[in-house]
RNA sequence: GCCUCCGUAGCUCAAUGGUAGAGCAGGGGCCUUUUAAGCCCUUGGUUGUAGGUUCGAGUCCUUCCGGGGGUACCA
């Protein structure tokens, strides 16, 4: 609970909306019109009358005449207000607001004698008044003091982080552009969006945990969705050709600052394309999404990521030769258990060729993978809803992966549209996951009858926005590209 | 999950094992061009929680809660 000194501040502000109330005005008002915004205020204007809206922010009161800087959504103003100029009961109003009270202002553009911009103010309207109080940060220079440090708070008062910290703002200002620009490129492409079930009764899709839930009329469990790709592709089966969905996908796994319980994927499908094509198509789309965003190049982490350059695509083998200068047979299960022992990687003797590549390219290969690069052709083991090579190699599939900086962010694969094969695959699955493998998916036989009932060749890909958004805003937290990141609550 | 660090007033931070303090915010006073406004006075604390060691614990030990960083799982 709140102690003394909280209280005293409150039961102070309580008093002050009492004594507001009592002068015969509602310090929740119902609405304000503005002409201009904080950012719009120029030496043109001055002279000129104004309305301005926002949150005081700092208070300089002396006596008969004040100063005020109030904050709205671009930025911040100071306002200058005189017992002389407003009248005696209007600066009475003022003497009752505190740092964080919302207040229209009145008045003239002018300039202090130290050149600053201001508002000459003529009247002066409560909006809504602040009870509790918001850390009272102060600022030269542009330098901050009393900055709130506590990362946990910015996360769990997300608001309080934006008033304080305005820049905060600027990341999911981007966030919505990226999203606007991806969704702008699938419709000029004429997809179709679309939405399926969160809650699904089987799940699948990926390999991984999920959450589970239950339907009370239905008396049945359910799991929130890890994927949307069974659906989407049921929707390619059912005849549109183009479709894509942006979906909330929840996995029950670790908290890290890469990963949060639940995000935000894109998975897109096209009909009679092949992961060649696509690799080309989700290449467009990110540097269409720089140059929505008038980026040209990308600072991330210290690294310079260059995108006017095409992608690079290289095989496993030829990554692994390149960053270990190992030379190996990947189907060949010795030669590449012997390299991981090399390479010192804490392998076990049991360990299939499947993990053992993925073991090697996750410590080896991905993190050293800081220009856009497509990882191509993985182990069909660990892509078991993707078509094999073309050319006969049973071991390998059409599939890639796009790295920058060191992180995945596309993951993509020629679809496998054989029912007899992709039945196998699923009975793989439901194996692994009978012997203990908790991030196995079940068999799902509704999905397997579309398969039957005929998928033309399809491509998909599927790309974590929030690590898009991550890259663009140039942040390593995953925190820092979702608003409200999942917290434990207090107890 | 594991390792590690952190938690003192609304905010930022002090306090050899020895009376819990300061600045800002809040309250009162003065103040009609200030901008981290200023000057004088002033309120505010079960030191995250529960236990232990000790004559004495914010400080040392343990539990729990929450968080940061790392690591694992995760693609």
């Amino acid at each position: 609970m709140e102690n003394k000194s909280l209280k005293q501040i409150i039961d102070n502000r309580l008093e002050k909306l009492k004594k507001i109330r009592e002068m015969g005005i509602e310090p929740y008002a119902y609405s304000f019109n503005c002409s201009h915004s904080t950012s719009d205020i120029t030496e043109e204007l001055i002279d000129k009358r104004v309305c301005l809206a926002g949150r005081i922010m700092a208070l300089r009161k002396m006596g008969k005449a004040s100063f005020s800087h109030i904050q709205d959504q671009h930025g911040k103003i100071q306002f200058y207000i005189a017992r002389d100029d407003v009248g005696e009961e209007n600066y009475n109003l003022f003497k009752l607001t505190d740092i964080g009270d919302f207040v229209g202002i009145e008045g003239k553009v002018f300039k202090t004698k130290t050149d600053a911009l201001t508002i000459k103010v003529s009247s002066l309207t409560m909006l809504s008044k602040n009870i509790k109080p918001i850390p009272d940060v102060k600022e030269k220079d542009g330098e901050k003091f009393n900055m709130v440090s506590d990362k946990e708070f910015r996360y769990r008062k997300r608001y309080l982080d934006m008033i304080i910290n305005p820049e905060t703002k600027e990341n999911y200002v981007k966030r919505s552009k990226i999203v606007n620009s991806i969704r702008n490129f699938l419709n000029e492409h004429d997809y179709i969006e679309v939405e399926t079930p969160v809650l699904q009764p089987i799940y699948g899709g990926a390999n991984a945990k999920p959450f589970k839930t239950y339907h009370n009329a239905l008396d049945q469990e359910f799991f929130l969705r890890i994927a949307t790709e069974l659906y989407l592709k049921q929707l390619i089966v059912g005849g549109f050709e183009k479709v894509y969905e942006l979906s909330k996908d929840f996995r029950n796994e670790g908290i890290d600052r890469s990963h949060n319980p639940e995000f935000t994927m894109l998975e897109f499908y096209q009909a009679y394309s092949d992961y060649n094509f696509m690799m080309e198509f989700v290449e467009e789309m990110f540097k269409r999404a720089l140059s929505d965003l008038n980026m040209k190049a990308i600072e991330w982490d210290g690294h310079k990521i260059d995108f006017s350059k095409k992608f690079a695509r290289k095989t496993m083998d030829q990554l692994i030769k390149e960053h270990t200068d190992c030379d190996i047979d990947l189907t060949n299960h010795s030669e590449v258990f012997d390299a991981c022992k090399k390479l010192n990687l804490d392998i076990e003797e049991d360990d299939s060729l499947a993990s053992l590549i993925d073991e090697i390219m996750r410590r080896k290969v991905e993190p050293n993978l800081i220009q856009p690069t497509y990882v191509i052709n993985h182990p069909v083991e660990i892509s078991p809803l993707a078509k094999v090579k073309r050319d006969g190699n049973n071991n390998f599939t059409e599939r890639f992966e796009l790295f920058i900086a060191g992180m995945e962010f596309a993951n993509g694969f020629s679809e496998l549209n054989d029912p007899i094969d992709q039945r196998k695959r699923f009975e793989d699955q439901s194996m692994k996951k009978d012997s203990g493998d908790e991030e196995a998916f079940p068999i799902d036989e509704n999905f397997l009858e579309a398969i039957e009932i005929g998928m033309p060749p399809t491509a998909g890909v599927g790309i974590g926005i929030d690590r898009l958004v991550m890259l663009l805003i140039d942040s390593r937290w995953i925190r820092d590209a979702i608003i409200f990141p999942t917290l434990k609550s207090l107890k």
